[in-house]
RNA sequence: CGGGGCGUGGCGCAGUCUGGUAGCGCACCUGUUUUGGGUACAGGGGGUCGUAGGUUCGAAUCCUGCCGCCCCGACCA
């Protein structure tokens, strides 16, 4: 992409509603606009960096053996009603009416759809085990939304339910789900813990929340300092080597990824966590909620009558677990988790270019025919790099990339094309070097291999 | 929902106390200049001052209602 051609309206200064760090620099970098409380329109960057998130959360819940679907944004209230939520839901639900005065509401959570779709399709147990999951927009009406995308009213989210014929094999979809949510946000350069939490308005025994640590996180969290050593990297052959087929393979990641104490405040015990942990590795932080997997069993199945016929003919309503990513939150964990004074630093599994390239003399015919025949270098191996080609001094543009966090940059400039070389510089450590613009594709084609 | 604050060009703000018909910086447009980390100068476009009503010769400014947004708290993926 050229950026004369492109729509990125960056801010000098910060608006002042934005308080924390992601929403402020998602503000400036042209990422969001604000339509309403808590409701935001996403501008082309955000949308592309929604959009990459989106693809890795998808990706890996295929790998998982998981199945998309897409349910609507707004429900009837007579499912809710039947699974006797529509009255225990508060005001975070979104009521309204239709014009022949029928309830409707704007979906916060979607058992009640998943569950009549079950029912209406799935009658035995040759079909188990199944998982099905969406992403697509929520709405919960926070009395004060705040922080940006991080705590909105309109949310992305993407949400699974697993359906099993026993406890044991839902235990293992939590499993499954458990190890799927480590590798996604693993490819987003995340560190997400997973925490024992509290199950809340929707039910069960069995739930971890993912954090990821922040000083802006909403969470307090306490945990041993060894948790955050832990690695789907180091667990048995690596990660190319999960089978998420395999009960006992799930089960022996989930309790090296689950035995070591991390709790959030919701289910803090002191007494355990300072009989368990050694006073230097006990750490009390806080955190920022990017995911929640629930096994419930069968509060729904049984409320709703989603039955199937056993091996021996009979009807047992079937055990279900649902699981959540949040999708747009997480475009601010990660923000929150990786920026400098400067602006963001995208990992690069989530970048929304994965190199810029500033022409630091544009109308240069030298430093214009390089900058050209690097971007096309690049696009034919399958790279998306944002060229600067605005008559912008040096300073603006490096400002602009900085700012909108691209990885890589390669500076071009009449200087050092004299001597046949460019400058490719690592946004994250600021590292510089120069290189021939061939050996500079080819050092950024490295780098994207296997994750572009 | 309790407490506090704010609505003035796209963004950040001054002007409001003490009414006299709107200003600054950034951004934007034009030109000159400059060009390796937000160059300098000159010229220019853009605002029913959130909204409705009231007081007044006259309202961004005073009064009342409403709407919106932000912060702290309770609540929450």
């Amino acid at each position: 992409m050229r950026l004369s051609r492109y729509f990125l309206p960056v801010l000098k200064e910060t608006p002042s509603e934005a308080q924390i760090v992601s929403h402020r620099l998602m503000l400036r970098a042209g990422m969001i606009k604000q339509a309403a409380a808590g409701i935001y329109s996403w501008l082309p960057l955000g949308f592309k960096v929604l959009r990459k998130l989106e693809n890795i959360v998808h990706e890996e819940q295929t790998r998982a053996g998981h199945i998309a679907i897409q349910m609507p944004i707004l429900q009837s209230a007579d499912l809710w009603r039947e699974s006797g939520r529509y009255d225990d839901y508060g005001q975070e639900m979104l009521r309204m009416q239709d014009r022949h005065g029928r309830d409707m509401l704007y979906t916060p959570t979607a058992e009640e759809l998943v569950t009549d779709i079950f029912r209406g399709h799935v009658s035995s147990y040759k079909d188990l085990p199944l998982t099905l999951y969406q992403i697509q927009w929520k709405f919960r009406d926070e009395i004060r939304p705040r922080f940006g995308v991080m705590r909105g009213r309109e949310f992305y989210m993407k949400d699974g339910y697993n359906f099993d014929l026993t406890k044991e094999d839902a235990l293992h979809a939590y499993n499954r789900h458990l190890v799927s949510y480590l590798r996604t946000y693993e490819r987003m350069g995340l560190q997400a813990i997973p925490m024992r939490a509290d199950s809340g308005p929707i039910g069960g025994d069995n739930t971890h929340e993912f954090l990821v640590l922040a000083d802006t996180g909403e969470s307090e969290v306490f945990y041993d300092s060894d948790v955050v050593n832990l690695s789907l990297a180091n667990v048995g052959n690596g990660l190319d080597s999960l089978n998420y087929d395999s009960h006992e393979d799930m089960q022996a990641i989930a309790n090296f990824f689950t035995s070591t104490y991390a709790r959030t405040d919701e289910t803090h015990d002191p007494k355990i966590f300072e009989s368990q942990v050694p006073e230097e590795r006990r750490r009390v932080a806080r955190g920022i909620e990017v995911g929640q997997i629930f096994y419930f069993g069968t509060k729904y199945s049984e409320a709703m009558g989603a039955t199937v016929q056993g091996p021996d003919g009979k009807p047992v309503p079937v055990h279900m677990g649902s699981h959540g990513i949040g999708v747009s939150r997480l475009i601010g964990a990660i923000i929150e988790a990786s920026h400098d004074d400067k602006g963001i630093i995208w990992p690069e599994g989530v970048t929304p270019f994965h190199c810029g390239i500033v022409n630091l003399k544009q109308g240069d015919e030298e430093a214009d025919a390089a900058c050209d025949k690097l971007y096309s270098a690049l696009t034919a191996l399958g790279l998306e790099p944002l060229y600067d080609d605005r008559k912008e001094r040096a300073g603006g543009k490096f400002a602009t990339m900085d700012l909108i966090g691209l990885p890589w940059r390669i500076t071009v400039g009449p200087r050092g094309l004299k001597n046949g070389v460019v400058e490719l510089t690592c946004r994250r450590t600021g590292e510089s070097e120069e290189l021939s613009p061939e050996a500079a594709v080819t050092k950024i084609a490295e780098i994207y291999e296997g994750i572009a």
